[in-house]
RNA sequence: GGUGGAGUGGCCGAGAGGCGAGGCUCGGGACUGCAAAUCCCGCUACACGGGUUCAAAUCCCGUCUCCACCUCCA
C-alpha cells in the first residue's frame, strides 16, 4: 500500500487511483522564461522518483508535464533580448529538455504547450461565462469572479479576505480586486489570438485547467508542481476547473525548494546554479543523487561542499556495483522489502538511502571476504534505478567512442602490467613513479586481491 | 495582518513518546612495500523556559529566531 501525502488535507493517506493499475498525474511544468536552475530540477527529480515507483509498483502511469510558452514574463524577455517571444520560448524550452535529459527525468506521456490548446481555453472560458462564474467587462480581458465560487483558497486555507490587495493600478474593469484574469487583451506589438470577447492572450492559470483536462479528463489523480504554486496557480485551477464543473485533482503534492544561506533560491543569485553549470561540476548522475537525496517535502540547503560530498558517497557506491559486475557478471536490480517500505511511506527516500549504506557496507565486506557480494549489489541497483541513478542505465551512457575506450583500456593496462613487473622486483620507486603519472592524468589505481584496478576521477 | 513551514552533533540529513536512522568530516585501528579502496572502533545531538508521563527531540503551555506564500515563482 502506497501513502502520500496530501497538501489539501495535510495529512498522508493511502493512495487509491481512480482505476485500479493506472495512474493520471498532471505536473506544472516550466514557464520557459530563462534557463533551468537546481530548485526547477528538483521539482523534475521529485516527481520522476514518484512516476518510476508507481509504474514500479505496478501502475500504469499517464504523466502530463506542460510547457507554459505564453505569459506575461515571456514577453518582456522576449523585449529585452531582442527575439520573438516564440523563439524566447523555444530557447528556454530547449534548455528545460537538456536539463531533464542530463538528469535522467522520464519524459512525460505527453508534454502539451499552451500555445497548442488555446481552443480548449476559449471553450473553457465560454462555458465559464455561460454559468455565471466569469465574465468579460468589454475591454477584452475575461476574469473570473471568485466571490461567486463555492469554495475557494481550500488548498492555502486563507481566507479571502484576509489576502493583501494586490494593489495593482488596472482593476477598473474587475468586480472584485481578488478576481483574476483568465484571459488578457492584447497590448499594441503583443501576440494574440481571436476570441469572442476580442484578439488577447492567455492569463497564468488557465492554461493548466485547459491541459489538464484535455488529456486526463474531468478528474485524475495526482497534480503535482513545486510548493510555491499552491497560492494563487493552484488554488486558481482550482477555482476554473470546479466552477465549469469538473472534479479536478483528487491529490495534491508539492514538492520543497531548493535553499541556499536557508533563503529559497532567486534569480538575483547569478547564473552559478544554472543546471548547464553546475553539471561542469559533477555529473548528472551525481546532481540528481544530491536533489533527489533529501525527503521531497523539506528544504534541501544547498551548498557546494554538500554536493561534493553526496557526489563522492555516490561514487562510492557506483563504484561498489562496478567491481561486482567486473568479478561476477551482470546482474539485474530488484526490490528489496525495506526499500520498497520505505518509498511507499510518502516516498522516504532518506530512509531507503541508509538501507542502501547497509547493503554497501555488507557488500563490501563480501567482496574483501572473496564472498558473492550479488544480493547487496542487487538491492542496491534496483533502488538506484527506482531513483534515477543507476550507474548502468544507457541514460547515463559513457563516452560512445568505443575504439577510444578500448584503446585507453589497453594502455592503462599495459603501464599496470609494467608497475606489477617493478613491484614483483621490488622496485618500487619505479612502481610508485608509474602510479603517479596515471594519477597525474586523472586516474585512480587500487591493488585488490585480483590485481589492479583503475578508475577515471 | 492572514496562511504555512523550520530550528537536531563540526557539516549534511531522517525520525515524531520507549534500546543513539544514515552519510560526510575528524581521531584511533586493521589491511597494504607505501598508497588507494575497504572494514572495525570512537566523537551521545535535538532553539529556550516551564509542564504532562514510569519514559519527551517527539505531547501540552509559553518564549525566541529563521524562512516562505498573500496575484512573477519549482
Amino acid at each position: 500500500m502506497i501513502r502520500l501525502y496530501d497538501t489539501a488535507t495535510r495529512e498522508v493517506s493511502e493512495f487509491k487511483s481512480i482505476e485500479p493499475g493506472k495512474v493520471s498525474i498532471y505536473v506544472c511544468g516550466a514557464t520557459v522564461q530563462a534557463a533551468p536552475h537546481i530548485g526547477h530540477i528538483r521539482s523534475g527529480v521529485n516527481f520522476d522518483i514518484l512516476r518510476r515507483w508507481l509504474e514500479a509498483s505496478g501502475n500504469q502511469v499517464t504523466f502530463i508535464r506542460n510547457v507554459t510558452d505564453i505569459d506575461d514574463k515571456i514577453l518582456h524577455k522576449a523585449f529585452h533580448e531582442e527575439m520573438p517571444w516564440w523563439a524566447l520560448a523555444m530557447k528556454y524550452e530547449r534548455a528545460f529538455s537538456d536539463a531533464y535529459k542530463a538528469l535522467n527525468v522520464m519524459a512525460p506521456t505527453y508534454e502539451p504547450r499552451a500555445t497548442g490548446h488555446i481552443t480548449q481555453m476559449i471553450e473553457l472560458m465560454e462555458k465559464l461565462i455561460s454559468n455565471g462564474a466569469a465574465y468579460a467587462p468589454g475591454n477584452g480581458d475575461v476574469y473570473l469572479e471568485v466571490r461567486k465560487l463555492k469554495r475557494y483558497l481550500t488548498l492555502s486555507n486563507q481566507k479571502l479576505d484576509d489576502l493583501q490587495s494586490a494593489g495593482d493600478s488596472e482593476d477598473t474593469f474587475k468586480r472584485d480586486p481578488r478576481d483574476f484574469a483568465l484571459w488578457k487583451a492584447s497590448k499594441p506589438g503583443e501576440p494574440s489570438w481571436p476570441t469572442p470577447w476580442g484578439p488577447g492572450r492567455p492569463g497564468w492559470h488557465l492554461e493548466c485547467s485547459a491541459m489538464a483536462s484535455a488529456y486526463l479528463g474531468d478528474e485524475f489523480d495526482i497534480h503535482g508542481g513545486g510548493l510555491d504554486l499552491i497560492f494563487p496557480h493552484h488554488e486558481n485551477e482550482i477555482a476554473q476547473s470546479e466552477a465549469a464543473g469538473q472534479k479536478f485533482a483528487r491529490r495534491w503534492m508539492h514538492n520543497a525548494w531548493v535553499t541556499t544561506s536557508g533563503e529559497k533560491m532567486s534569480k538575483s543569485l547569478g547564473n552559478s546554479l544554472i543546471v548547464m553549470e553546475v553539471l561542469k561540476r559533477v555529473r548528472g548522475i551525481e546532481l540528481r543523487w544530491y536533489l533527489g537525496s533529501a525527503h521531497y517535502r523539506s528544504m534541501l540547503e544547498f551548498s557546494f561542499e554538500a554536493l561534493d560530498e553526496s557526489a563522492r558517497a555516490f561514487r562510492r557506491i557506483e563504484n561498489f556495483l562496478i567491481r561486482v559486475r567486473e568479478i561476477e557478471g551482470d546482474f539485474q536490480g530488484e526490490i528489496a522489502p525495506e526499500f520498497k517500505a520505505a518509498l511507499d511511506d510518502d516516498l522516504a527516500v532518506p530512509q531507503a538511502l541508509a538501507h542502501i549504506s547497509e547493503w554497501l557496507r555488507a557488500g563490501n565486506t563480501a567482496i574483501s571476504a572473496g564472498k558473492s557480494a550479488v544480493r547487496e549489489a542487487k538491492k542496491i541497483r534496483g533502488a538506484l534505478n527506482i531513483l534515477g541513478c543507476d550507474p548502468f542505465d544507457p541514460a547515463f551512457g559513457e563516452s560512445g567512442n568505443k575504439k577510444l575506450d578500448k584503446a585507453v583500456d589497453g594502455l592503462i593496462t599495459l603501464l599496470l602490467e609494467q608497475r606489477e613487473a617493478a613491484r614483483v622486483r621490488k622496485d618500487f620507486a619505479a612502481a610508485d613513479a608509474i602510479r603517479d603519472r596515471i594519477a597525474s592524468m586523472g586516474i585512480t589505481v587500487e591493488d585488490t586481491a585480483n590485481g589492479a584496478r583503475w578508475s577515471v576521477e
